[in-house]
DNA sequence: GTCTATACGAAGATAGAC
DNA sequence: GTCTATCTTCGTATAGAC
């Protein structure tokens, strides 16, 4: 096997333990194990753990960046891009009952360590906060393009973790569907009255 | 020392540094040097990790109803109540934007560890959920109550969690005006129009 | 590039003296 | 009830053969 692939079968791996069982209670025989590799030829690819970590947050954001540009691609409007950030609660529900989301549950974990690489998470969040700040401005909303794109970011990291906690079908989707609304609602010059509520729905 | 003392003082070390840097992060030897025991005394108290884990648990749910219970001594008003909650984000800011929520990080650890104990954690939610839950009832949200406290719940984690990653005071204090606003709106007849605006202000 | 064997330290847990 | 000493397991990391 050539060094590349076997390097990036390692980060593929890692990538999904550090997701499913967290960064620390994976161990690099774990790891070894799923790509079938021993763990001393484990060291030829990577020296430490924390350089592990870094190739799989450097992964994380390439694939992050290529989901936002698939999702630029796919739709012109902006509130239809921002769907299609909302909509991940639908098209990755299954995992995220399971382990929360991957952002999130690993910017909680490194914080918790004091871990160096913890900046490095933050960046997966800047850049769903930057492309949905760049949303929302062309939506019309400028002037608050930022804390509009915390605010559904915040919203998605809370659906995430009460899914993960009560694995409730019907609150995701409920929640899903008030994100909706709410997005719906900040369009500029939206009539706020009747048919944008601000009142919750069961 | 008296042994109930001893455990005591071991509990609420371990609440603490399980809050701060996460259960598996924290050793035996990290608890006993807090407290000022040797490790070989540790086990006269509590035999496994697990049964530790079970007491903290347990401390944190006497801790959150007596909370609780507080919160509705101290107001009558069902939104006054539910404004305590809110308030939590601000009460607690410096901790949650170092160290996230302890319900939700705890929460999200143990589901990724498989721990036998993560359903008892996820009671620490349920207690804020129902007592949540029995407030927007008595506001006159029968009909929706449950998931309105779900919606509220939802949103105090987001925020604890972008709030960690962040350690933005602003965007705390931005969220929780949100907040305020929103519970505003949820009050049975109020005109939705002009005084509560769906739309987010910056 | 991959293997086996092994060093080393950390952490959970136990035994037995005081 | 608290201590010291020790056992055991596991995980990171290294050395060296193939």
């Amino acid at each position: 096997m050539v060094a590349a692939a076997t390097r990036q079968q390692i980060v593929e791996a890692a990538d999904r333990l550090f997701y499913e069982r967290g960064f620390e209670a994976t161990s690099f025989a774990d790891i070894a194990g799923t790509v079938g590799l021993s763990r001393g030829n484990f060291y030829y690819h990577f020296k430490t753990k924390d350089e592990l970590l870094d190739a799989v947050i450097t992964h994380r954001l390439l694939e992050t960046r290529s989901m936002l540009d698939g999702w630029e691609a796919k739709a012109e409007a902006p509130d239809e891009r921002i769907l299609s950030f909302i909509n991940l609660l639908i098209v990755n529900q299954t995992k995220i009952m399971a382990h929360g989301c991957p952002v999130g549950t690993l910017c909680g974990e490194l914080a918790k360590l004091d871990h160096i690489a913890k900046s490095r998470a933050a960046e997966l969040f800047d850049l769903f906060r930057h492309w949905l700040s760049r949303q929302f401005s062309a939506f019309g909303r400028e002037a608050e393009a930022d804390a509009l794109a915390m605010h559904i970011l915040m919203r998605s990291q809370g659906v995430a973790t009460l899914a993960a906690a009560y694995r409730d079908e019907i609150f995701v989707r409920n929640e899903v569907e008030n994100m909706r609304a709410w997005l719906a609602a900040q369009r500029p010059g939206t009539p706020v009255f009747p048919e944008t509520d601000s009142r919750q729905h069961s």
